[in-house]
DNA sequence: TGACAAATAAGAATAATTCTTATTTAAGAA
DNA sequence: TTCTTAAATAAGAATTATTCTTATTTGTCA
């Protein structure tokens, strides 16, 4: 995800908890490193699954609570679906998203085109703009040829 | 939603049926008239409420099934959100989107710069795109003025 | 009109999320 | 270090959204 050392990535995960008043619990801790590992767009069963692994007897519960949480601090961004499960994006940089209509994968790409788009006049008498973002939908390189062989 | 007599929308809606092999029954009569004077995005529930009151018998399912079945048809679309109930798009023309993420509401608003991105070559190389949409995130005019009375 | 596949209603089942409550714990104060 | 307390957690119940199952009904077409 990033190329800090682990150590770094911890303490700016304290510092963050504590600028918002949030307690640096080791069901926190073991959340959010499994989180800015991935770089999917998971759901909240998705991480659960992964970090009971490493903290078996965590609830789901907490990791749902943690991710919201999470998602109101800024650390990660609830990304747009289709329906279904909610998705976390531990990328919050500005960028933008395909996705896949075949494997329902969202996969991010990256375009300065796209970071500075023009708000429309209109748009932007009616309402204070807070982010942008382009979605495409199509099918990926996987889903359009099943049966290659990757090289 | 559209300037077109009532009846002449009936009747594309019976043609589009015959030619998907969909039956012209009265609940999906009803939903299609629902649906396309809805300007908003309305969910399952929203559309089963407001069908209701003109066919007190049609079931939640029935409601839900057509709906998808006029997704894929390409009668409406499936709009993106950020998880809870599905959403739906009775206008299936190139527009943009504008959440507010103070009242949820999704307001439509349309660019012609917009409607005509280029996909970056990179993404174009990688993937077949079938559609594009800008989704802004922001503060509608009531939830910036919650006290103004509308002129 | 009659045959029949498709569509529907009703309710059960499942999936996703949130809530409730009792218990534990992180963090600051003494 | 120990004490205090509000915040966080686990477990399971409840809620919300959606889909499935089954028996019945109904468009469509011959
Ligand atoms: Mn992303
Ligand atoms: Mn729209
Ligand atoms: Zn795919
Ligand atoms: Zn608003």
């Amino acid at each position: 995800m990033q190329g800090k050392e682990p150590n770094t990535l911890l303490q700016d995960f304290i510092e963050k908890c504590q600028v918002h008043n949030l307690k640096v619990t080791p069901q926190r801790v073991a959340i959010y490193r499994e989180l800015f590992d991935s770089t999917e767009h998971p759901t909240v069963d998705a991480m659960f699954q992964v970090v009971k692994k490493k903290f078996p007897n965590i609830s789901y519960d907490t990791v749902s609570r943690t991710m919201l949480t999470f998602a109101e601090i800024g650390m990660v961004d609830l990304v747009e679906v289709y329906g279904g499960a909610k998705r976390f994006d531990p990328n919050v940089s500005n960028h933008h998203h395909l996705h896949c209509v075949s494997c329902g994968k969202i996969f991010d790409f990256h375009s300065d085109h796209y970071n500075n788009l023009e708000i429309p006049d209109d748009v932007r008498r009616a309402f204070t703009v807070l982010t942008s973002r382009v979605v495409l939908k199509g099918i990926c390189e996987k889903c359009s040829n099943p049966g290659k062989i990757s090289p």
